[in-house]
RNA sequence: GGCCCGAUGGCGGAGUGGUGACGCAGCGGAUUGCAAAUCCGUGUACGCCGGUUCGAUUCCGGCUCGGGCCUCCA
């Protein structure tokens, strides 16, 4: 027996498999071991939030199997080269594309992003995963795999190496979708055997020169885009692994081009992992979510409005991973308000606690079953927004021990991952980018309203009251922290 | 046109064959010089038409509306 039944966590972890569409229990492939490899972003321009709503989904089902006891094995792959401006094999390298536009070497592009992307990470309290594979590293063992597979899976076209889709069976059978009803699409390569066949190896054309390329049996060129997580997920991971992740629009194209490459390597039918799953997407219905708009949301773009990062991870946890999620400003708000409610409940529980000692678990009988109310919440397929609602209810509970109270609430917080234990108020309490006034200002403001209303002079601290929330400021008397800003919500 | 998904109160969003989560907003109260913040309490919903059932928001069918993908995106 694994030591994972001899965890206090009970219920069976369930988990919604877009192969099978529908939910399966986990059952690691190593005993007590967890590996997932997330399909990561592509480093030619900075992420939008919906992006991150897929590492925020991929790092809570990573917290989950470390809960359930299971030692993770995470990779979030880095995508600097190979992945087209188009999916379906036309178009230009995104990184490529960008490097011109910014006059930059496409290196250097990707190492802007990826460090962006990797600060993304962090403020979003995404834990950081085993491996951070950047797909360049990888070109050597894509060239070999091209090489195993090429003989019985591949024809040379003048632009490339291609993959013939009718040789592995039941191609696109994740996406659902069957491989010679490819009508309404176009086909953009000349000579495809198959509208879905895409490129393993994409040759420079003889009188161009790439900033990214490297010789290959098929000529200088760069490695199709779903070549890398195939190679990165085997050499990281090993084939099969248990769960791959990435957003829903992934099942269409380049999953099932991916478990085609697995299968043509591994020579079966496996898809190379046992589980696939799907975020779905966050929906802005201004159209800020859709990268060639121009215009994104960016996660600095919360921050500059003065909404904390960890606001949109909880608007984000209180919605599920599968569900299309509503972006907008007043819903971030709304989470932002329950999130700063969290954290003064919790700040008053960590007084109560004081230096009592914490226990690692709780005995008492209504924490013990908080918990395993927990427990069934995110094993069954990561209901986070139920799992949410018993944290609540222990934040407002006020006659159990404690520090048995901060115990669960911590063992509740590292599936959560909104930092309760360390957030404070004043931490949620973010300058807009163009406040009016800064804090030295604020401050001298409170203090000569709080001199005017020990003088009883009401008129003039109501007053600096109305001109500092003129200046989006509000004055909180009866609180604390004294004083919040007013954010915009339109 | 093809494929797929959804429709829950003011907004967001869980879930369920029979007492309709939860958050935010609103409302009432406590508190406050008045407010704000906070705390306590609280009303409102399951698109339409049929069917199955003792009973459906929950299952089935149809309709209407909305959304996504097929073109860059997680």
């Amino acid at each position: 027996m694994s030591d994972v039944t001899k965890s206090p966590e009970q219920a069976q972890l369930q988990l919604f498999n877009s192969l099978t569409r529908s939910l399966e229990p986990y059952k690691p492939i190593h005993p007590g071991e967890a590996r997932v490899y997330s399909c990561g972003p592509t480093v030619y321009n900075y992420q939008h939030i919906g992006n991150m709503r897929a590492y925020i989904f991929a790092d809570t089902l990573g917290r989950t199997l470390s809960f359930k006891g299971y030692t993770l094995r995470h990779v979030i792959n880095i995508t600097d080269v190979g992945h087209l401006t188009d999916d379906a094999d036309s178009g230009e390298d995104k990184m490529e594309k960008m490097a011109s536009k910014q006059g930059k070497s496409a290196w250097d592009i990707a190492a802007y992003y990826q460090a962006d992307f990797e600060a993304d990470l962090a403020r979003l309290n995404v834990r950081r995963p085993a491996h951070h594979p950047k797909a360049t590293d990888y070109v050597d063992a894509m060239i070999d795999w091209g090489k195993a597979i090429e003989d019985k899976h591949c024809y040379e076209l003048d632009s490339g190496l291609y993959f013939d889709v009718s040789t592995v069976p039941a191609y696109g059978s994740l996406a659902r979708t069957e491989t010679d009803d490819g009508e309404g699409r176009i086909d953009t390569v000349e000579g495809k055997r198959n509208e879905q066949d895409f490129a393993i190896w994409r040759k420079t054309p003889p009188d161009e020169t790439r900033q990214m390329e490297w010789d290959s049996p098929w000529g200088r060129g760069a490695p199709g885009w779903h070549l890398e997580c195939s190679v990165m997920s085997k050499e990281l991971l090993g084939h099969p692994f248990d769960i791959h992740t990435g957003g829903i629009d992934h099942r269409e194209i380049h999953h099932p081009n991916e478990i085609a490459q697995n299968q043509a390597f591994g020579c079966c039918d496996s898809s190379g992992a046992r589980i696939w799953m799907h975020n779905n997407f966050l929906i802005d219905r201004a159209g800020k979510m859709s990268k060639s708009a121009g215009e994104f949301l960016r996660l600095q773009l919360l921050v500059d409005k003065g909404f904390h990062p960890l606001a949109y991870r909880l608007m984000c946890l209180q919605a599920h991973y599968r569900s299309e999620l509503e972006f907008s400003w007043s819903n971030l708000h709304a989470a932002l308000t329950r999130l700063k409610r969290m954290v003064i409940a919790m700040e008053k529980l960590k007084a109560k606690v004081g230096d009592l000692p914490v226990p690692d678990a709780p005995r008492h009988p209504r924490l013990v079953q908080a918990l395993a109310d927990f427990d069934a919440a995110v094993s069954d397929d990561l209901n986070t927004a139920k799992a949410l609602t018993i944290v609540d209810t222990l934040l407002g509970q006020k006659r159990i021990d404690a520090p048995e109270c901060l115990a669960t609430i911590t063992r509740m917080d590292a599936v959560l991952g909104l930092n309760l234990l360390t957030l404070s108020r004043a931490d949620l309490r973010i300058s807009p980018a163009d406040a009016p006034i800064d804090q030295t200002g604020i401050e001298a403001a409170l203090a000569e309203r709080k001199a005017a209303r020990a003088d009883k002079d009401f008129a003039r601290s109501d007053a600096i009251r109305d001109d500092l929330l003129a200046k989006g400021v509000e004055a909180m008397d009866g609180d604390a922290l004294g004083w919040d800003w007013v954010l915009s919500v339109d």
